[in-house]
DNA sequence: TCTGGGGTCCTAGGACCC
DNA sequence: TCTGGGGTCCTAGGACCC
């Protein structure tokens, strides 16, 4: 059996444990430069014109109205109390999935004791622990532990925790969920099923698996045979090293001269090499991208990408930075108001596995150089020290964080006074 | 006259997730 | 005025190899 452990709100919940005179008032935040809406705790949701995913600028009136409380993201904050909650489920079973941020995958087996027993020990002792809500889905396949999950949830009497482990459970959950409740049925799949008048999970089990392999690959029979008990998708307790680690975030303004699209996109070189070193990996491929803001119905439209292979595969910020800049002349034009440019190092590999190029001569210093880079800014903080090429009037293009939160659990200067 | 068979690698596009 | 960011997996088609 595999429980999937899903923290509520997550956002709105971190937000609101260290602040608890805002406990039972609808609370919000916002995503990067303050644009739309990615999280909302119950209260918020209530009112019914907070969907996710809003741009804030259509409902600031509604916001208001209702004294909701917004907060911009504070993402250290999220990951450091994310890392909480996983390493309390560790004490639970030696196999953890960690599949995002708020929730994860927890081995079962061989727990003996009632199962309802179990899930709600995990619940409460998060809660205890951390002051975040969680629900708790027990199942025997993947795909059916994230349905338990919603159901636990969504349905009042759950008490926050749903096991399917009889075949009437089964059944009961399969005639609940509507097909856009299953993890991995997206929009256009749910269209498709709609097609062949297909509604609900249960239905969605009936249909011909020919049709289904056909209709929706490989992928959809997985969740097919998932749903009738079958276990497909593996359990993953490792994080494979990732293939593609990239940043891309719209200014908080919009830029047309190049010189300034330049020092974002090497600022961004600069943060996602970080991430690649800190999994001692070496990129093969840069690929830089640019596009102006496309709601904009005044604007003239453009977008385009390149990617460029690096002479050796590599992890060092300055190497890198030097051929982004390359890629980014190719495609920049004039005359267009930027909105976002973003970057993404592709073709990773094992740095020891990083083959070497005969045409090339090697440089003896970089490691040393980029080592000490990473040292002084692990010591001192992010972008003591920075390439050239990051310039200095990072405010120009920065985010816009207005409301954010302190970071209470990470910044000695900002802990919570009690 | 008649022109094979078995593969790999790469990219773009589609679909999905949180 | 103002509309997020970071990923994965699968398939088809092109180019190439022996």
């Amino acid at each position: 059996m595999i429980a999937m452990v899903d923290c509520n709100s997550f956002y709105a919940s971190c937000e609101q444990v260290f602040r608890p005179d805002l406990w039972g008032k609808p609370v919000v935040v916002l995503s990067n430069n303050d644009g739309c809406i990615i999280a909302a705790n119950t209260e918020a949701k209530a009112l019914t014109h907070i969907a996710m995913f809003e741009p804030v600028f259509k409902i600031k009136d509604v916001l208001i109205k209702n004294k909701v409380i917004f907060f911009s993201s504070n993402y250290t904050l999220y990951g450091e109390m994310s890392q909480r909650v996983m390493n309390i489920l560790g004490d639970f079973s030696p196999s953890v999935e960690v599949y995002s941020i708020d929730e994860a995958f927890v081995d079962v087996l061989g727990v003996t004791e009632n199962l309802d027993a179990y899930g709600t020990k995990i619940k409460e002792r998060i809660f205890k622990y951390t002051g975040l809500p969680v629900g708790v889905g027990i199942a025997p396949t993947k795909v059916l532990a994230k349905l338990a999950n919603k159901m636990a949830k969504k349905i009042p009497d759950t008490n926050h925790v749903f096991i399917i482990d009889t075949e009437e459970k089964r059944l009961q959950a399969l005639r609940w969920a509507k097909t856009k409740d299953v993890w991995g049925l997206g929009r256009k799949h749910v269209q498709r099923l709609e097609k062949i008048n297909v509604f609900s999970a249960y239905q969605f089990t009936q249909v011909p698996l020919q049709w289904v392999r056909k209709e929706m690959t490989v992928v959809g029979e997985r969740l097919w045979r998932e749903l009738r008990g079958e276990s497909c998708i593996e359990f993953a307790t490792m994080p494979k090293p990732k293939k593609a680690i990239g940043t891309a975030k719209s200014f908080g303004i919009k830029l047309p001269d190049l010189e300034r699209i330049e020092e974002a996109c090497a600022y961004y070189i600069s943060e996602v090499a970080e991430v690649l070193r800190a999994q001692n990996s070496c990129a093969t491929y840069v690929q830089v991208f640019v596009m102006t803001n496309y709601h904009s119905n005044v604007d003239k439209q453009y977008s385009n990408s390149k990617t460029v292979t690096m002479p050796i595969p590599t992890n060092d910020t300055f190497a890198l930075i030097k051929e982004a800049r390359k890629a980014l002349h190719l495609i920049y034009k004039p005359g267009y108001r930027y909105k976002k440019v973003g970057v993404n190092l592709t073709g990773l590999i094992p740095q020891e596995y990083v083959q070497g190029n005969l045409f090339l001569p090697s440089k003896l210093n970089d490691k040393n150089l980029i080592r000490t880079f990473d040292m002084l800014n692990n010591k001192y903080g992010k972008s003591t020290v920075a390439s050239a090429m990051t310039g200095t009037r990072m405010g120009e293009w920065e985010l816009i964080k207005k409301e954010r939160s302190k970071r209470y659990t990470t910044q000695w200067r900002e802990l919570l006074k009690i």
